[in-house]
DNA sequence: GCATGATCATGC
DNA sequence: GCATGATCATGC
C-alpha cells in the first residue's frame, strides 16, 4: 500500500523531476497501473489530471497555487509533433485563466500567474488523433523557469494584457496584442461560447486564459537553440525596443546605402523578396530569423509607400484551398491565424526624386473591428465557394480584405466543389486599409 | 488611378 | 514540387 508515496520529495523540485523523468519515453499506461475503464479518452486535458492522479498518486489544491505547493511546481502536460525530425508544438500552452476582476488589482510580482506558473514541470508527449491520451509517449520532459532573458518581456505582455482590461476592452484582446505571452480563448467555442464580465466596461468578454503562444514553446523545445542569433540587451529591453535599436542607424537611407552597408546585393533584378531580406539582415546581421521574432510568432511584412505616401500593393496571405474552406471554422483557418499575430511593418517610402528610402519600423497588430470585418469576408467567401467559386469577394466589397489570385502562373489551378479547376487564391488586406492603418501609426 | 488578373524568386 | 511574400501587367 502506499505504493508511491515516498518515491518522491515533495517540497524538492528536483525530487519531483527526477521522478517525472521515470516516464520518459514512456506512455502513461506503460509507467504506471490505471484502472479499467479509463483508457480511452482522446481528450488532452484529461492527461494532466491523471498524471497526477496515478503517477504522482497527488490531489493538487484547487485554488490559485501551483498543483505542487510546497514545492512551488505547476504541472503541465502539452502535446507535440514530429517535423522534419525535430519535435513541434503542436499548440499553445495554456497557463492559467484570467480573472478580469481581479487581474486590474493585481502586480506582477504577486500576480496570479507568476505564483502559480514561475516554475513549471513540462511534460511534453507526442500527439497522435488516433491514440487515447494515456498510450501517448512523453519524450520530453524539463523543469522550466522563464529565463532572465525573457522576462522583460513577459512582464510587458502580463502588463499590456492588464491595460487591456482597464482601459474597459477585455472583448478586444487578441494574440498579436503581445510578444510572448498571449491571452488565448479558453472554453467552449461557437455559439455557445462561455462569455465573463469585465470591471471597466458593460461588455461581456469572451472567457481567456495566459498562455505561451505556441511560437514561444518551440524556443522552449529547442531548448533555446545555441546556434541562432539574438537580438542582444534583451535583458532590459522588451523586443519593442530592442527593434528600434537595430533599425535607428539605417531610417531615412535609401535601399541602395543600406545595401552597400550590409553588403548584401540584389541577385536577380525581379527579386521579390530583396526589402524583405534587407530588412532581416537589419535585424540580425545576417540571414537568419532573429531567436526573439520566432519566439514570438512575429509576421514581418514590407511595405513600399509612393511618392505620395500610398502603398503600392495590397497585402498577401497564404492561399486557399476550394475543396477545404468550405469545411473549415473561422478560427481554424490561416488568415485568421495570420492576421492574429503581431505584425512588424517595415515601411519604405519612394521621395520626389525617385529615391526608395526606409521610412520606419513598427510593431503593430490588428485592430478589433478590423478582424471581425475580415471574418466576415472569409465567411462570405466560404459561403460563396460553396455555391460558385469564380466569383468571390473583390476589393470593393469590404474596406478591409478581398480575394484575388496567388499562384505560379495561369494554370497553377486547383479543383473547386462545383468540379471544374480555378485559379488558387488568397486573402489579402486591400491597399486601402494599409494606408489607413499606415496614417494611423 | 484603381480593380483585377497574372506571375516572380526563393527556400524548404 | 510547392507554398509564400511580394510585385508586375492590363484594361477601363
Amino acid at each position: 500500500m502506499n505504493r508511491n508515496k515516498y518515491k518522491y520529495d515533495k517540497n524538492s523540485p528536483q525530487s519531483i523531476l527526477e521522478y517525472a523523468l521515470k516516464l520518459s519515453g514512456k506512455s502513461l499506461s506503460e509507467a504506471t497501473q490505471l484502472p479499467e475503464g479509463i483508457t480511452n479518452s482522446r481528450n488532452r486535458g484529461d492527461l494532466g489530471s491523471l498524471v497526477e492522479k496515478y503517477f504522482f498518486e497527488h490531489v493538487p489544491p484547487n485554488d490559485h497555487e501551483p498543483d505542487f505547493k510546497e514545492a512551488g511546481v505547476e504541472l503541465k502536460t502539452t502535446g507535440v509533433i514530429l517535423k522534419s525530425s525535430s519535435y513541434q508544438a503542436k499548440e499553445r500552452l495554456v497557463l492559467t485563466m484570467i480573472n478580469y476582476e481581479s487581474l486590474v488589482n493585481e502586480n506582477w510580482e504577486e500576480s496570479t500567474l507568476k505564483k502559480k506558473c514561475q516554475l513549471m514541470l513540462i511534460l511534453f508527449y507526442l500527439y497522435s488523433k488516433d491514440v487515447s491520451v494515456v498510450d501517448r509517449k512523453f519524450v520530453k520532459i524539463l523543469l522550466y523557469s522563464i529565463p532572465d532573458s525573457d522576462i522583460t518581456q513577459i512582464k510587458r505582455d502580463w502588463e499590456a494584457i492588464k491595460q487591456s482590461v482597464l482601459d474597459g476592452k477585455a472583448h478586444e484582446l487578441s494574440e498579436g496584442d503581445t510578444f510572448y505571452l498571449g491571452a488565448c480563448r479558453k472554453g467552449s467555442g461557437g455559439e455557445k461560447e462561455s462569455l465573463r464580465s469585465q470591471p471597466y466596461s458593460t461588455e461581456p468578454a469572451k472567457s481567456r486564459a495566459f498562455s505561451f503562444k505556441q511560437s514561444y514553446l518551440n524556443k522552449i523545445l529547442e531548448g533555446l537553440n545555441e546556434n541562432k542569433r539574438d537580438i542582444g540587451l534583451s535583458k532590459t529591453l522588451t523586443i519593442a525596443e530592442a527593434t528600434q535599436l537595430r533599425f535607428d542607424p539605417f531610417i531615412g537611407k535609401s535601399v541602395e546605402e543600406i545595401s552597400k552597408e550590409l553588403n548584401y546585393f540584389k541577385k536577380s533584378l525581379t527579386n521579390k523578396g530583396f526589402l524583405k531580406d534587407i530588412s532581416n539582415r537589419i535585424l540580425s546581421g545576417g540571414d537568419e530569423v532573429l531567436i526573439e521574432l520566432e519566439k514570438a510568432g512575429i509576421e514581418l511584412k514590407t511595405i513600399r509607400l509612393n511618392k505620395s505616401g500610398k502603398p503600392r500593393e495590397s497585402m498577401s496571405f497564404p492561399g486557399f484551398k476550394y475543396l477545404e474552406i468550405i469545411n473549415e471554422e473561422w478560427e481554424d483557418s490561416s488568415f485568421f491565424e495570420k492576421i492574429e499575430r503581431k505584425f512588424l511593418l517595415i515601411i519604405f517610402q519612394t521621395d520626389e526624386k525617385g529615391s526608395e528610402k526606409l521610412l520606419k519600423a513598427v510593431y503593430w497588430n490588428m485592430p478589433y473591428e478590423d478582424r471581425l470585418e475580415a471574418k466576415r469576408v472569409w465567411e462570405e467567401t466560404k459561403r460563396r465557394v460553396a455555391v460558385d467559386s469564380t466569383r468571390l469577394p473583390g476589393i470593393t466589397e469590404s474596406k478591409v480584405a478581398h480575394v484575388r489570385p496567388k499562384a505560379r502562373n495561369g494554370s497553377d489551378k486547383i479543383l473547386t466543389p462545383q468540379g471544374d479547376m480555378q485559379i488558387k487564391k488568397c486573402f489579402w488586406l486591400n491597399s486601402s486599409y494599409i494606408a489607413k492603418v499606415i496614417s494611423s501609426l
